[in-house]
DNA sequence: AAATGACACAACCGCCGATGA
DNA sequence: ATCATCGGCGGTTGTGTCATT
C-alpha cells in the first residue's frame, strides 16, 4: 500500500458529508442552486447543488438561514405575545405557530421559548407546563408585553407615567410598532366592530401596595377585553393582512428599519424579556 | 487579563406521516 | 399490502459570544 494515510483519510474525507456550522462558500452554492432551480427535493438539491450536506441539512439552512424571507432580528413585543398566546392553545407546535409569524421559522421561536420564556419559569421554580406558569404569563406578561408594544409606538406618550387613565390603545399605534422588524407598515390592521379601544391602566402597580383591595392588578389592566380577546384582535388582523403584504418589500423595508433602530431595540428588549425577576415574584406571592 | 459561566442561536438527531414504486 | 424514500417536526446538543468573577 502506497497509499499514506493522510492520502486516504483525505480521498474519504471527500466523499463524506459535512457537518456543522455552513461556510460562506457553502451558502453561496446552496443560494445560487436554489435561484435557479428553486427549492425542493432536498436529497437530490444535496446531490446535484455539490454540497457535501445531507438534503435535510440543506433545507434547514434554507429556510431558517438563507431564505430571503427569514426575518432577522429581535421578536417584537406583539411577536412574543402571539407566541405567548398561540404557545397556550397548541403547546409547542412550533411550526404552527411560525406559520402565523410571518418570516419567523419554528426554530426561532422554540428557541425564543426555551431560553426566554423557560428561563422565567426555572427561575421561579415553577414548572413551566403548569397552570400557575400559564396564569403569570396571561395575567403578568401579556399585559407588559402589550404595553411595551404601546409604549414603543408612541415613546413620548409612554414616557409619562399614567395612572388609571383610559389610554386608547389603537390598532394602528400596535402596527407602527410593527416597522421594527415585525409586518410592513402598509398593512391595514382589521379591527373588529365594537372593539375601538383598550382600557389600560399603569403597569406599574405590580408591586401591589393594595392591601385594601382583592382585585390582583394586572387583572385590572384591560378591563375592555381581557387578553385572550386582545390576543385574537391582534392575531386577527395579523393573519388576515398575512396574504396581503410584498415580501420583497418587507424584507427590504423592515430590515433596514430594523437595523436602524437596532440599538434601541435590543434596549428595549432586553427589558421585555427580563423585567424583573422582583415583580414576578411580588406577583407570584400575591397570588398565594 | 484570564477563567468561568450563562446565554442565544445554529445545527443535528430521531421519529413519524405522506407518498410513490 | 409492503417497503423505501423524503420532508417535516419537536427535542436536544454544540458552539460562539458576552458578562462576571
Amino acid at each position: 500500500m502506497s497509499t499514506s494515510k493522510s492520502d486516504s483519510s483525505s480521498s474519504e474525507d471527500d466523499n463524506e458529508l459535512r457537518r456543522g456550522p455552513w461556510t460562506l462558500e457553502e451558502d453561496n452554492l446552496l443560494t445560487q442552486y436554489i435561484s435557479v432551480n428553486g427549492e425542493g427535493r432536498w436529497n437530490l438539491l444535496a446531490k446535484l447543488s455539490g454540497l457535501k450536506r445531507t438534503g435535510k441539512s440543506c433545507r434547514l439552512r434554507w429556510l431558517n438561514y438563507l431564505n430571503p424571507q427569514v426575518k432577522r432580528g429581535n421578536l417584537s413585543s406583539e411577536e412574543q405575545v402571539l407566541i405567548l398566546e398561540l404557545h397556550s392553545k397548541w403547546g409547542n407546535r412550533w411550526s404552527k405557530i411560525a406559520q402565523h409569524l410571518p418570516g419567523r421559522t419554528d426554530n426561532e421561536i422554540k428557541n425564543y421559548w426555551r431560553t426566554r420564556i423557560q428561563k422565567q419559569a426555572r427561575h421561579l421554580n415553577i414548572d413551566p407546563n403548569s397552570t400557575e406558569f400559564k396564569e403569570i404569563i396571561r395575567r403578568f406578561w401579556m399585559p407588559r408585553l402589550l404595553q411595551k408594544a404601546r409604549e414603543i409606538a408612541s415613546p413620548p406618550a409612554a414616557a409619562m407615567s399614567i395612572q388609571n387613565q383610559t389610554i386608547p390603545l389603537s390598532i394602528e399605534s400596535v402596527s407602527q410598532c410593527s416597522q421594527i422588524g415585525t409586518v410592513p407598515t402598509q398593512i391595514p390592521w382589521q379591527r373588529p366592530c365594537g372593539m375601538n379601544e383598550i382600557v389600560v391602566q399603569n403597569s406599574s402597580c405590580v408591586s401591589s401596595s393594595s392591601s385594601e383591595s382583592s382585585n390582583i392588578p394586572e387583572v385590572s389592566q384591560f378591563q375592555a377585553l381581557d387578553n385572550s380577546d386582545m390576543i385574537s384582535l391582534m392575531y386577527d388582523g395579523y393573519h388576515v393582512n398575512n396574504n396581503n403584504y410584498d415580501m420583497e418589500t418587507f424584507n427590504l423595508g423592515t430590515t433596514v428599519a430594523a437595523e436602524a433602530m437596532a440599538g434601541n431595540w435590543m434596549n428595549n428588549e432586553v427589558a421585555c424579556s427580563l423585567w424583573g425577576m422582583d415583580e414576578l415574584w411580588q406577583f407570584r406571592n400575591f397570588q398565594e
